[in-house]
DNA sequence: TGAACTCTTTAGACTAGCTACATGGACGTG
DNA sequence: CACGTCCATGTAGCTAGTCTAAAGAGTTCA
């Protein structure tokens, strides 16, 4: 029993097509399928089957799959060991972001790693995209989600909570409410919105605010990308749910922030991990420097 | 990073030398030098040293060994796993025991067993034996310990707890205590003792008779095989101490066995076993047919 | 029906790991 | 102190397993 092979058949389950596994693996489809077929072999029963062009793996197949995770876990955790006996962590690692934790986090990071660990990153909007499913191609994935609601848990995934970000009101100077030390839903009533794409996780707090208002929010915009949302609440044209950390990142000090009572109004930021991958000691190095800047981060913003 | 090659030094670790885990692997010492070497340059670090003409591990190279282990361990697992797929105990398995426990176990085991699982047994002195030792060369060792005196416990061994057996005192027919429900350490002042060979771990519970009469025991013979001891209380050249339900295995119903109170008397018979080998299906459908096998043999001897 | 896509098959090249044999220290002995 | 023995390690060549490349077979969609 060969554990390259085991490795092959999770892929497949990661990444559902030969072709995919192949082009991750950097092997010809046909390596892949050969390989896969010898497994199946070796283990004398259906691994995979054939639905429409493509191949789903049985339920044999799937079961096998979750433990070979175990192995590649036992594999990755023995790797570490020899590089903390090194004390070195080794090669790169690729961690994809949505923006905002980006701009708040990485740089950093980066300051704070050693020259022979080489970290690439790259970033997605987060309002499309499904990101236990970058797992499969990045190391890290830098996640939100709102408080509680944990969408990726159960899927046996490495979940290593960074921090939990405020979100407050957005107001141009010289708003009204500009001069109170807080918001409460009541006073947003009668205000004009820039929103967010939907399915946009902030939606969700837009829609409480509602139920405790008791009235509808008047929606003028949908953005995705905050800076944009920024400049139109500068402009005067309406006001907008913004995290606190990372609000200014295009025009610095010019939205002035309100806590937002009454209604829960934050967001979880978590790293996600394969859990092999997560055992690298590269990996975990950059997940502790991930923490530490984080709650560096929140500390700069609570003690003043 | 190879599995096989991690394999091959954890065997060292076991075995202690390049040329037993070369004929335990069925490979020729040269193939597992070189392959050790890929390993070490791999790590980068070195993971073996020689010493005098053999060669030890490093720190490093026992830490790696160690974690090989659990690869080995979540490997087992999954082919297990697929082993229950086709519920199919596939495979030999080998055993050494000590003699009076496999001539009470082994016998209904082997019954038990469906005829696609091959059970290799063989036997071995139990004073003269290190039992952890032997989970190198075999699948499951059965061994004795006193109650509580768990020798083998924390070297990262299974251990499989299978029955505990009460050591009564064997007397001749016509004896005087013969009569007694139980017998006491004071009564057994001034018997004479067929003892055991020195290290043999009945010794301990001897000691302790002679600790709780206050007087020593007088020792004429000291002897390893049970029948023979037996052979001997029989002709009435002295008293000793006998395993209950084992007794009788040479010339059945001729010692009368009298329980013995005040003193605790009793040997616990394990299973022991590699971690990794533990988990095979097969491996498992046995220990589990030991365990079955115990409760009945314990059963029988309670019930009347 | 044919173009596009996916997996599989086949044939051939390459490479990793094995054996066989030779070499070089370390230990014990006459 | 030289000799045989034991153990690990180098070297050369072979084999088996795994890859690529190219052709084939089945499915989907226009």
């Amino acid at each position: 029993m060969d554990v390259q092979r085991l490795e092959l058949l999770r892929e497949l389950a990661d990444r559902g097509s030969v072709t995919a596994v192949a082009l991750a693996t950097h092997r010809t489809p046909s390596a892949v399928s050969q390989q896969l077929k010898v497994l199946e072999r070796e283990a004398g029963l259906p691994l995979t089957q054939r639905q429409g062009r493509g191949l789903v793996l049985t339920d044999a197949g799937r079961a096998l799959a979750r433990s070979a995770t175990d192995v590649a876990v036992s594999l990755a955790k023995a790797t570490a060991l020899w590089d903390e006996f090194r004390n070195h962590a080794s090669g790169e690692v690729s961690l994809v972001t949505f923006p905002t934790a980006g701009q708040m986090l990485l740089p950093g990071v980066i300051k704070q790693l050693g020259a022979d660990l080489v970290l690439n990153c790259a970033d997605e909007d987060p309002e499309l995209s499904d990101f236990p499913a970058f797992t499969a191609e990045y190391d890290i994935v830098l996640a939100h989600s709102m408080s509680g609601q944990l969408s990726w848990a159960g899927r046996g995934l490495s979940v290593v909570p960074l921090m939990t970000e405020p979100l407050d009101v957005g107001l141009p100077v010289g708003h009204p409410l500009a001069d109170r030390a807080w918001v409460g839903p009541r006073d947003l009533v009668g205000e004009t919105w820039i929103g967010v794409t939907d399915g946009y996780p902030f939606e969700r707090i837009l829609h409480a605010i509602e139920q405790e208002a008791g009235s509808r929010l008047s929606m003028s915009q949908r953005f995705a990308d905050l800076a944009l949302i920024e400049s139109f609440v500068i402009a005067g044209l309406g006001i907008a749910l913004v995290p606190r950390y990372t609000s200014g990142g295009g025009q610095p000090g010019r939205v002035v922030l309100k806590p937002l009572r009454g209604v829960e109004s934050e967001r979880q930021i978590v790293a996600l991990m394969r859990p092999d991958r997560a055992e690298r000691l590269a990996v975990r190095t950059v997940v502790e420097a991930l923490r530490a800047e984080a709650a560096r981060v929140q500390q700069a913003h609570t003690a003043p």
